[in-house]
DNA sequence: GCCGTTTTCGGCCCGACTGTTTTCAGTCG
């Protein structure tokens, strides 16, 4: 078995973790050293395993010590230095460091004067009350960690919630703070912000004349269930959906430097604040600001503060850390995608799918109200067994769709169809008939357990149909309830170039499929074209278009490839409508 | 542990909150 580079990451986290208790600090050079590894690993361009050490070594973040860690791993199944800290620090004293609150140095401390190695001997003594006789410890304290271990199920320090739960929250938290008039602007942060797919804790960052009230406000909402810390300008809440939300407090002027600090990634912030350094600033959470006078040189905007470091602005959604900062640099940065860009959305159900929700009327009258040039209609094909169409439905949609045509002269209705791709990569109907459509989606709705070699030939099979326009939601995936396909994504990506079938962007929360992980590697094969879609089955869910678009910022993907950016005679053209 | 347009040694992002300390350590983001 060759070691993958996700696998070697894995152990370099690890080994990061491991050292934070071998340090007595999650903070170390070392630790940090690691960290950074990891995340270097995991942007290597090909197998960590065909590397030498030598090559590895001029890697950024990767020295001599953890490139020969890395090579023990790989030529021999283990790493010396990882299985002595396992020994030492197993792992029901590594999970101690999970509950909220405890750190390495306070690990160390029950290990060495309580003998406590696991949380069901802290919980002992907790109860026996001698937690509290510790150094630096107390009644408080031991009754702080007490709660936090009750409460280890509902948000230990690594859980993560889809975004789809934590989005709505979010909103609806801006929305009611964001109606107090102290507030001046107010936005939510963090990896939420930037987009990830699941969700640590919310973080909320206002602008306020007089923070007080906003911080009254806040802890006194009906949905806090408990108050886990309450300062002048900072307070979290632990909310009833057993979900952490902070919430800080800054004045207007200080804003946009809030924003950035706030929003991250960490990884993102610490390159930042070692540019600003390097140019005799300093960087905080307040103001980007001359290291010696202090005098005030960026707050007010983001914007402001990149310019200020010699950098073009860089979306939230692509601060990772990883080589965007070079990239805004080098200007080599992908012109992101806004919501105003999108002129037409080409994958849309109605009550004539089975699983739609509004007519086909309401869907069209909403898209017109959207101010969209197109449309692609695409009800599921009738191998979808209770929600696809059949040949008569579809003849009798196309007849309904030239009634609304008269009714919207400036929408251009395409009559489409979202395809079943099969176990083998065939399709719904036939060939020919296929050719009768305006637009065609192919989609996997089912056989997702097949190896990788089958998954990718079906969808190569597939994108080879001249009939097909797009490959619909990529590999599949329910974040957080279903993983997906595995596909071989170089060789589905190069399939799509040659024979120039769209990715689909699906805008749904639940799915944001293709993953960016794989939307950023086509970066480096400039004919795969790319569509953002909303797979609305109701009316409401067209708006959804502002999450693909996200995403597609997430996955470094350029406006430029986005076909339904494009003018309507430009979009037709190129998806030869009118024309097969 | 990593790294170098002042450096191969001596740096490495920055600050709020809590609880315990009467000046700070630990944790977190």
């Amino acid at each position: 078995m060759i070691a993958g580079n996700s696998e070697v990451a894995r152990l370099l986290r690890e080994l990061a973790d491991l050292s934070k208790l071998d340090d007595g600090a999650a903070q170390s050079f070392r630790v940090r050293a690691y960290e950074k590894a990891v995340d270097a690993v995991l942007n290597l361009p090909g197998p960590v395993a065909d590397m030498t050490a030598a090559e590895l070594q001029t890697v950024a973040g990767i020295g001599k010590s953890t490139a020969g860690k890395i090579r023990e791993y790989v030529d021999t199944g283990s790493m010396a230095r990882l299985e002595a800290l396992r020994e030492q620090y197993p792992r029901e004293l590594v999970e101690l460091t999970r509950i909220p609150g405890i750190g390495p140095k306070t690990v160390l401390l029950l290990r060495d004067v309580l003998a406590v190695n696991s949380v069901e001997e802290l919980r002992v003594a907790i109860d026996a009350e001698r937690v509290r006789e510790l150094p630096g410890m107390g009644k408080l304290r031991e009754q702080k960690i007490a709660a936090a271990i009750e409460r280890l199920g509902l948000h230990g320090k690594d859980k993560r919630t889809p975004i789809i739960q934590v989005l709505p929250m979010a909103v609806h938290l801006v929305e009611t703070l964001g109606a107090l008039h102290e507030v001046r602007h107010i936005e939510y942060c963090g990896s939420l912000r930037r987009f990830r797919e699941t969700i640590g804790d919310i973080d909320i960052l206002v602008a306020a004349s007089d923070p007080a009230p906003v911080m009254d406000a806040f802890v006194d909402q009906a949905s806090v269930r408990e108050v886990l810390g309450r300062g002048d300008t900072k307070s979290s809440v632990l909310t009833d959906a057993g979900l952490q939300v902070d919430l800080r407090v800054v004045t207007p002027s200080q804003y946009g430097a809030a924003l950035l600090y706030f929003t991250g990634s960490k990884e993102h912030n610490i390159a930042l604040r070692q540019r600003a350094i390097n140019r005799g600033l300093l960087l905080n959470e307040y103001a980007l600001s001359d290291a010696e006078s202090g005098a005030v040189v960026a707050s007010r905007t983001e914007k402001a503060v990149y310019e200020a470091l010699d950098l073009r602005y860089i979306v939230p959604e692509m601060r990772e850390g990883t080589g965007e900062i070079a990239a805004a640099e080098e200007g080599s940065l992908p012109r992101p995608v806004d919501a105003g860009d999108i002129r037409g959305d080409l994958h849309v159900h109605s009550t004539w799918s089975g699983d739609g929700r509004s007519s086909l009327e309401d869907m069209i009258a909403a898209v017109a109200a959207r101010g969209l040039e197109y449309v692609a209609i695409t009800e599921h094909g009738e191998d979808l067994a209770i929600n696809g169409l059949s040949r008569a439905k579809v003849a009798a949609e196309a007849f309904a769709l030239e009634d609304l045509r008269l009714q919207y002269p400036e929408l251009t209705i395409l009559h489409g169809s979202e395809l079943n791709i099969g176990r083998d990569g065939e399709l719904d109907y036939d060939d020919e008939y296929l050719l009768g459509f305006d637009w065609c989606v192919a989609s996997v709705h089912s056989h997702f357990d097949l190896a990788m070699a089958d998954q990718t030939a079906r969808l190569v099979r597939v994108m080879e149909n001249p009939a097909v326009n797009v490959i619909g939601h990529l590999i599949g995936r329910r974040i957080g309830k279903r993983p997906g396909i595995e596909i071989d994504v170089d060789v589905v990506l190069e399939a799509a170039a040659v024979t120039g079938t769209a990715i689909e962007i699906n805008s749904h929360l639940d799915r944001l499929d293709a993953p960016p992980e794989i939307l950023r590697r086509a970066r480096d094969i400039p004919d795969v074209r790319f569509v953002i879609s909303t797979d609305a089955h109701h009316t409401s869910e067209l708006g959804n278009v502002e999450w693909g678009v996200r995403l597609a910022r997430r996955g470094w993907v350029d406006k430029r490839r986005i076909v339904n950016t494009w003018n309507r005679e430009r979009f037709l053209k190129w998806a030869r409508v009118g024309r097969r």
